[in-house]
DNA sequence: CTTGAGTCTGTAGCCGCTACAGACGCTAGG
DNA sequence: CCTAGCGTCTGTAGCGGCTACAGACTCAAG
């Protein structure tokens, strides 16, 4: 018995996790999940790699970017006295939800205003092309990149 | 005369615009900007450009891809009757839009109370990691993969 | 003549997957 | 036994929207 009955194939921990398969052998691939072993070419995964990721999926829904995973899943790997970083860690990344969560109250707040006039429009011209052409003031923030996760 | 005197380099125009100069040739290259007309190997801008230009930006700043972009664009060139069709397409970015503040806002939820937990945490073991070992309903959407706009 | 700023082309990288192509393995049915 | 069909394998390329180089060039000022 070189291997105990309860492995599962990669489509089953798929199933299990919500997880795609190509995304698990992603995950493998980045390190973020253990090499798994192989009963001859195909990986077997256990209860623990289903639970490691669960962990790793809940995290990403949470939007924690994979280097915060990696760094949430060190901690909980280390046990004790983590419970200070993991706070921090969810802390940071919580306030980068509430400024995307800001950058798109903005959007939406101007998208509203000029689909709004358009609706009301008996101007002359389209008010929403309008303002794109004479520039929607008080949105963006000047020379910088613009962040494709607000977006 | 060939050409009129009004005309400037690219990195003025990045300044006039607050867009890279690398983003603008990348706009050129994907068609979003027209290719330019050159004063020896250098390409000239005039005002229209900038007009364009920034066009194209504010509709970035508000969230539009860059397909969006172009139908705008498109809209904008092509004159009259095309209010309604701006709207439309106004109308389906701000749902876009709602749809991710409504997930970031599920995300805020879930990480405040984890780090709140966290904070009030007399408990055994750190109150975040397990939220994320047991699980966190209700944030999430199964078996799809994560859009990386909502996190 | 040199220096420095600006510009050029082309290519590769970022994130977090996703989507193939083309080969292999394993089981069930005929 | 053969075949069909599913699952799995490796490897690579693509998505969006830029960004960041390397290495060559042009041009004006000192």
């Amino acid at each position: 018995m070189p291997m105990p009955a309860i492995t599962i194939a990669i489509g089953e921990l798929s199933r299990r996790t919500g997880c795609n398969i190509e995304t698990i052998r992603y995950y493998e691939r980045i390190g973020v999940l253990p090499t798994p072993l192989r009963r001859g070419r195909y990986r077997t995964y256990d209860p623990e790699d289903v639970k490691r990721l669960s962990f790793v999926r809940r995290a990403r829904e949470l939007g924690f970017p994979i280097d915060g995973v990696r760094a949430l899943l060190a901690l909980a790997d280390g046990g004790s006295a983590s419970c200070g970083d993991a706070r921090d860690l969810a802390k940071a990344h919580l306030n980068d939800v509430r400024t995307k969560i800001a950058d798109l109250r903005r959007m939406e707040h101007v998208l509203d205003e000029a689909v709004g006039a358009c609706e009301a429009g008996d101007n002359a011209g389209c008010p929403l092309l309008d303002a794109l052409c004479l520039g929607a003031r008080g949105v963006g923030a000047g020379h910088q990149p613009i962040d494709r996760d607000a977006g």
